[in-house]
DNA sequence: TTGAAAGCGCTAACAA
DNA sequence: TTGTTAGCGCTTTCAA
C-alpha cells in the first residue's frame, strides 16, 4: 500500500508537504502541488482512513442498532429504512455500522459497548418507546444521535416523525364515511410511542364522529403478520364483531386480512381492514391494502443526514420534522354492508 | 478517555507492561498483572480500537453490500439474512459495514472503494450471478469473502448454498402428485445463479414425470410481489392456462396469488401456486403458501462465520456447504380439479 | 513555501 | 519480569 512516505520519497519533498498538497492547503506552491497530486494519482495513493481516524479522533461511522423481536426478524419497513440511511451515509462519506438486538438489556449493552469502544460517532434510533432509555442515556452522555419518532415528555434532540395522529384521523374519517361505526383495532405494544400516537389519532378521529373504540375489540399485536392474524381472529370471534379493523401497521393488517379470509369473509365487502406504513407489499396483496403512506426510504435519509450534520457540528435548519402522511385508499376498505 | 499511558502512570509501570498485562501475556508477574488489571478496571479503561486497528493493520470489519433493485427496496429475505450476519459478526468481535447498491457499475465501485480504502477485511456476497464480476474481482485481488450462493464455473471460494435443484424437485413431485400437468413458472432474471438452479430443478423434476415446461407459461419476474403479480396475470391470460404456477421465490408467489385472486380464482382449489424461501410472511397469507424452507437467519450466520475464519486464517471444516431445503406444504397448493 | 518533530494509542522486537 | 524503542500512517504545530 502506498503511503504519504512513499510519495514523499518519490517526489523528494517532506511528508508534511505531501500531506498538505493532497489536502488542498494553499500554503504549497502550485507547482509542487501539481507534481505531488500527479505522483499520488499515478502511484494509486489511497489515504489510510484508520490512521486518519486515529489522528482525528473520530470514526466517521454511525451506528444503527435495529430493534428486532423474535428470531425471525423480517420487517420490510426496516429494509427500506436501512437502505435510506445507508445510502445517505455513504453519500456523506460515513460508514454505517449495523447490529440487531431485541429491545431490553442486551440492546442497552450494545449501545454502551459501541459508545465505550468509540466505534461510532453517533446513533440512529428508531421505534421509540414512551420513556426511551436509549434516548435518555444518550442525552445524559451527550452522545450524538438522531431519531425517527418522538418520545413522551421531552424533545431536546433531533428527530423526524410522521404525524401519526393526522394519519389515523384520515383512516377514521375514511371508515366513517363508508358507514362503519363498529370499529376494531389492533395496536402495537402501548410502550411504543407510535402506538400511542396512532391510537390517539384513531380515537380522536372516531370521537369526532361520536364513535368510541370498544374495549373488547381493541387488541395488542406484536407488529408481525402473525400478530395481526391472531388478534384479528380474536376480535372477529366477538358475538357482535366490528365491520372494520384498523391495524396500526401494514404487516398486522396483512395478517388480519388472512384471518378474515380464513373466516370466509371477503375483505373490502364483508369487513374493511386498514394498515399503516404503505410497505411495497401493500399494493400487491389481494385485496390491495388501504393504508397510510410514509416515505420510508426518504425518512431514513433525512434522519441520517440530521445525525451527520449534528456530528459535524453543523447547524440544522430544522431540529424537528413532522411529516404529514397521506391516506392511500385501495380495496381492503369498502362500504359497510351490515 | 483512559489510555494505557494513564494506567502506566497510575501504577508506576511502563506502558508496555500495562499492555501486556491487559492482554494476558504470561511474561508479567501475577502480582503486577493483578494490580494493573485492577487499576484498569477501576479507571474504566477501554482500549482504543482504532489505535489497535492501525497497529494491527486490520479493520475487524466485514462489508455487506446488499444488491437492491428499484427504489423501494424491501425484501424480507434480506432483513433476516442481515440479522443472521450481524449477530454472528458481533459475537465474533467484528463490525458489520452495510451498504445498498443496485447491481452494476455503482455496485462494483462500492466494492472497489471499500477495498481501496481498506475499510473492511472481507465481504459477504449474496445473490450470485452466473458469471459474477464481484467474485471474479475479489478472487483476482485475493481479497477475503464468503458467499451465499454459487456461480457458474468455478468454486475456489467458500460458500453456503441451498440445493435449489433438490428443493424444486420436491415442488415438482408435489404438484405432479396432486395431478398437475400444465405447470407455469415465474423465474427470476436468468443471470441470477439461483434462478438457473431452481429452474433446472423444476425442469428435471417435471421431466422425471414426462412433463415439459411450456414456453409461453414460463415468465421472468423481478423477484418482487409486483413482478409476480404481473407475470402471473400474463400467464393466466393464456387461452389454456396452467393449473399450477411455480414462483421461484416467495415474494413473487405472493404476487401471483393476488393476481389469481383478482381473476376470481380460489388459490389451492382452482389453481395451485408455490414459492421458495419460506419467509415469515408465507405462513400468514391467505391461503398460506406452499414453499421450500431455508433457514435464512442461520445461513447468514454460517456465511459470516466462514468469512471471519477465512480472515483470521483459520482452517474451515468445510469450504462448501450445500443445504437440503425442505418442502413446506400449506394451502396454496391442492388437487388439480380440471 | 517547506520541513522537522510531536503525537494520536497501541503492539512488538529487542535489550536489560 | 520489565522497560526502551520503534513504528503503524496520518495531521498539525512550530520553526526555518
Amino acid at each position: 500500500m502506498i503511503t504519504l512516505k512513499d510519495i514523499s520519497i518519490k517526489v523528494g519533498k517532506s511528508i508534511t508537504t505531501v500531506s498538505r498538497a493532497l489536502n488542498g492547503y494553499d500554503d504549497v506552491s502550485q507547482e509542487t502541488k501539481k507534481m505531488i497530486q500527479g505522483a499520488a494519482e499515478e502511484m494509486g495513493y489511497r489515504p489510510n482512513i484508520i490512521a486518519q481516524r486515529l489522528q482525528k479522533q473520530k470514526t466517521d461511522t454511525i451506528g444503527f442498532i435495529i430493534p428486532t423481536f423474535g428470531p425471525r426478524f423480517s420487517d420490510p419497513f426496516f429494509s427500506e429504512f436501512l437502505a435510506g440511511v445507508g445510502n445517505m451515509a455513504s453519500d456523506l462519506g460515513f460508514d454505517l455500522l449495523v447490529s440487531t438486538q431485541p429491545p431490553g438489556e442486551k440492546e442497552y449493552k450494545a449501545y454502551h459497548k459501541m459508545m465505550g469502544d468509540r466505534r461510532v460517532d453517533g446513533f440512529i434510533i428508531v421505534r421509540t418507546r414512551r420513556n426511551d432509555e436509549r434516548i435518555n442515556d444518550l442525552l445524559k452522555q451527550d452522545f450524538p444521535f438522531a431519531v425517527f419518532g418522538r418520545i413522551e415528555d421531552r424533545n431536546d434532540f433531533s428527530y423526524v416523525d410522521e404525524d401519526g395522529v393526522y394519519g389515523m384521523r384520515q383512516i377514521a374519517d375514511h371508515l366513517v364515511s363508508l358507514g362503519h361505526t363498529r370499529i376494531g383495532c389492533i395496536a402495537p405494544d402501548p410502550e411504543l410511542m407510535f402506538a400511542a400516537t396512532r391510537l390517539e389519532g384513531l380515537k380522536s378521529g372516531l370521537a369526532a364522529h361520536d364513535i368510541q373504540l370498544n374495549g373488547s375489540m381493541h387488541k395488542v399485536g406484536d407488529l408481525t403478520q402473525k400478530g395481526g392474524y391472531l388478534q384479528a381472529k380474536a376480535i372477529m370471534s366477538d358475538p357482535n364483531p366490528p365491520t372494520a379493523i384498523v391495524a396500526c401497521n401494514d404487516l398486522m393488517a396483512l395478517g388480519a386480512i388472512s384471518a378474515a379470509q380464513d373466516l370466509g369473509l371477503e375483505v373490502g365487502r364483508d369487513v374493511s381492514i386498514t394498515g399503516f406504513d404503505d410497505i411495497p407489499l401493500a399494493e400487491y396483496t389481494h385485496p390491495s391494502l388501504t393504508t397510510v403512506h410514509q416515505p420510508i426510504y426518504q425518512i431514513g435519509g433525512m434522519v441520517c443526514e440530521m445525525l451527520i450534520k449534528t456530528i459535524l457540528g453543523q447547524e440544522l435548519e430544522q431540529k424537528h420534522i413532522l411529516l404529514k402522511p397521506s391516506l392511500i385508499i385501495r380495496e381492503s376498505s369498502g362500504k359497510n354492508n351490515r
